[in-house]
DNA sequence: AACTCGGGGCA
DNA sequence: TGCCCAGAGTT
């Protein structure tokens, strides 16, 4: 497994490399963000910019969802797929946050996982990219590859986070979590990875290790 | 830990 | 046609 200062290195490279990378996951308001990345769930993020695009001209605040059935929603939102979920644990999660919490998102991790449809990945999202908390979220990307590259040696999603955690400097946590999901989606993808073009193989277990 | 939800894009 | 994609909930 890599020190500190290897993957600091690493990731100075790939933020080279992805300049773009604080635009990442840039709604106008914390209850869009929830939205869309309860939306994101198996879903690539270019469906999901494109059904939040229309979805949030009209429904952009907890209320807005109040008069919607879950056929109307799971209509608009049909795209990113498993949609009846998705359409059920936002109606349920809207009207929790308007009645309960002022239409305002809370900003504890456990108040926000007690939401249908936001689970540890979605609420530390929320966490980091809204409120600034410095979560650190591990999706499937960073989950891959960050445990490919070796900053991390860990089996599960959890044990990735607490890992990362000690990995990386806090302040750069919500950084480094774009940096991973942006080389994850156009490098080092889950089948057929595009290790002769990658920037940081001299770095990394999985390319020195099997090719 | 395994299973289910799911439409759309691409080979 | 078959495979895969910004996960979460239930058992």
């Amino acid at each position: 497994m890599m020190d500190k200062k290897q993957v600091k290195k690493v990731l100075e490279i790939l933020h080279q490399n992805y300049p773009d990378a604080e635009c990442e996951l840039n709604y106008s308001t914390p209850f869009e963000l929830m939205v869309a990345t309860i939306l994101s769930a198996q879903c690539t993020d270019v469906r999901v910019n494109k059904v939040t695009a229309e979805l949030f001209k009209e429904y952009n605040k907890p209320e807005d969802y109040l008069s919607l059935s879950e056929s109307e929603l799971g209509e608009k939102i049909r795209s990113t797929g498993f949609y009846r979920n998705k359409s059920r644990h936002i109606l349920e999660s809207a009207r929790i946050l308007y009645n309960e919490y002022g239409s305002e998102l809370p900003q504890t991790r456990e108040e926000l996982m007690k939401l249908p449809g936001v689970g540890r990945k979605t609420a530390n999202v929320i966490l980091s990219n809204a409120f600034k908390k410095n979560a650190i979220a591990v999706d499937t990307h960073v989950f891959r590859v960050s445990n490919r590259i070796g900053i991390v040696n860990e089996s599960d999603v959890f044990k990735t986070e607490l890992s990362l955690m000690e990995q990386i400097d806090e302040s750069s946590w919500s950084l480094s979590h774009n940096l991973l999901v942006l080389h994850g989606r156009r490098v080092c993808k889950a089948r057929n990875p595009l290790c002769e073009e990658c920037d940081v193989k001299k770095y990394c277990l999985y390319y020195n290790g099997t090719v």
